[in-house]
DNA sequence: GTGGTCTAGACCACT
DNA sequence: GTGGTCTAGACCACG
């Protein structure tokens, strides 16, 4: 379910973060869904529980899942919406490094094609 | 000529690195061109020494200049082209990034609409 | 483990590279080995902590070992066969200082006992 | 007659002595020979005339050569002699790095086949 | 003046 | 506990 990379520069905790945000945008995760433990999770991945309660207390402060003490942790009822809103963010990360090949001379359709590769789009060149 | 940003999370011998290689891909810094020495800089920018001395050994290890003890230090003749290869690695950013957000739903306008702004360019909402 | 001249003209961080390799080319360490942490060695050495940040951060350059941030530091696996591409060079050092020695009109005969010395061979003159 | 690396990490200076001492073994120079002035020296390589300087200074502390004001430099009756006697130290670079090919467990072979190399000798696997 | 190395000690984030 | 970054200030060799 999750993909972590223990010698990247990115913390676990942040992957954590990041991966569950994007199965909910995607919505492998739907609103009410149940999210893993701490303690499964922890074995599954053998990651410190202090990393995951870490991640997991960063998704509640994001409003995007709550805990029931006793009964586990649920995905919240805006959560699809709220990570539709953090989408922003991505799209700044996007212009910035754009800004970059601009300053660097690289012609604005490379950087087009770029986008459009990602989305499936044939580059007719 | 270099602009420092003390309080994000990404190392000020980093953003050395990613202003130099920049100088260079626009031009600013030619091929043979001498570096400003680390002395000076250092205090021109109030950084320590040390850290700029990081950002130039890196530098050189790729390749971008070498440095004549006792005479300072030099762009590399193949640097323009080193740094025009590395522009491909942030076009990658920029696909897998842009992946996320076809992942997420995003409409591929807004994605390119990120790139064209960078690049100046007018938007017509 | 390692052992340090602090008045050779080989800089400490340098000997640290170099041991380590050897370590790991004469098997001592293995591949997944967790090398000793930055501060443990520092004290151990009596050695700034940052001069062996520096060896360790050129021996993770050359993908000779990787750093799980709060987990420690670890020989890699391919670790074991790089160094042995390593030796290659040392060979062509041997050949070109040799070569020197050739021009001086040194006979073959000293510096493949200089060789043979070295592997602990008895020479008969 | 000098090849010098700027950029090595050997200095010139050293550059100077090395290949002085080669050109006076392989019996270019040879004894009462003549050698270019600094002045001259300097500006051929457009090198500093200190740095010559400290050359020249360093080759007659060995007794490889004698300034005889006003007229020039010269090289003394006996450095051939002396010159030989400086292979000892290569012979001992050698042994040091063999011994690290030891330990690194190349066998001895190779090692001397780098050696045999040198000397133009035919290979025979 | 230049680059290169080192020490001492601090702070931060991650596990 | 771990690694990573930074500062302050020192020393050396080279040109």
């Amino acid at each position: 379910m999750f993909q972590i990379d223990r010698f990247g520069r990115t913390p676990i905790y942040e992957q954590i973060i990041d991966q569950t945000q994007r199965l909910i945008a995607s919505g492998i995760l739907k609103e009410g869904d149940q999210l893993p433990s701490v303690r499964v999770l922890s074995q599954e991945l053998s990651v410190n529980p202090n990393t995951l309660q870490k991640a997991y207390s960063e998704l509640e402060r994001r409003g995007l899942c709550v805990s029931a003490p006793g009964n586990g942790r649920f995905v919240t009822a805006g959560a699809f919406k709220l990570v539709g809103e953090g989408l922003k963010e991505k799209l700044e990360e996007i212009r910035h490094i754009a800004e970059e090949l601009c300053a660097a001379g690289l012609p604005v359709e490379q950087a087009l094609d770029a986008v459009n590769a990602a989305y499936g789009k044939e580059i007719v060149s």
